[in-house]
DNA sequence: GTTCCTGCAAAATTTTTGCATCAGT
DNA sequence: ACTGATGCAAAAATTTTGCAGGAAC
């Protein structure tokens, strides 16, 4: 199950032939994740776990990780970025934000992708990534029926 | 054509009482605009029409022109809130991003409307706004064929 | 030993807030 | 006149950059 953060790891020493503890540190929880985590949560949670890395720290292996296509960055429209890890076998999900309780839940859907492949060869486009974020009230905000 | 631009001034002085000049300005830019602009750039093509409009008062005016619902917040994946017109008839838009030139173009698709309408109504959210932004190389800049 | 990463601090950017003043009703 | 909008400046928040020191090779 680690798969992800090993080959992570393993791209990031090719490329610069290091790879020092704020990387690994930033790889491995990116790996645990199953949504989104903005720079600052990622901050907090790496050094609840006791090490000592900057944020800048943060933000360099994030940025690094995204030139090599293994994270994805994600806005869901209020101004902070949020990271997730990109698996390449093409497993893929995207956002539905609550506007009330402000939750964030993942969700995939074929029909969804399949228009986007369409829409970006109808426009000549080669789309290597799409963000979708759909925002309103979930559930559990939404006046009672 | 001005229908928005008036519409969205009539509903802002229901709300407040008021239409000062910053805001008037700011609804009758972003009315005669097709796609979306950021803060800096109404601040700055205010200014080029020889008013003089505070920054913060172009993020005050997109704040409320936002909470109406008349203006949606576009997030293009560089940090910076982009806004542009809502329509409320149901005309609707989303993004090409360049990654080589930065080139934005809007775009519609039916079939990715229909889409997201089905997601939504399958997880039980009351979806109020979305927004899709495909990246990648355009027809100007992909590796010619 | 060399090279790149790292942590801290400072800078740059984008957005928000405070406050005296001005303008619309 | 009253009330809220406005402009300027300062503050806050997020992200980037500079640099000395340390860690990986």
């Amino acid at each position: 199950m680690e798969t992800w953060a090993e080959s992570a790891l393993v791209r990031l020493r090719n490329v610069s032939g290091r790879s020092g503890g704020a990387r690994r540190l930033v790889v491995q929880l990116l790996g645990r994740q199953d949504c989104c985590l903005s720079a600052q949560e990622i901050h907090d949670r790496v050094h609840a776990g006791g090490a000592r890395v900057g944020i800048a720290s943060v933000y360099r292996a994030l940025d690094g990780l995204d030139e090599l296509g293994l994270v994805q960055r994600v806005d869901l429209g209020d101004g902070i970025s949020r990271f997730e890890r990109a698996d390449p076998g093409g497993d893929h999900h995207h956002h539905l934000v609550c506007d009330d309780c402000g939750k964030v839940e993942p969700f995939e859907d074929p029909a969804l992708e399949a228009a986007i492949v369409s829409v970006a060869g109808g426009r000549g486009y080669d789309v290597a990534a799409h963000d979708v974020v759909l925002r309103g009230a979930c559930g559990d905000c939404r006046p009672a029926p």
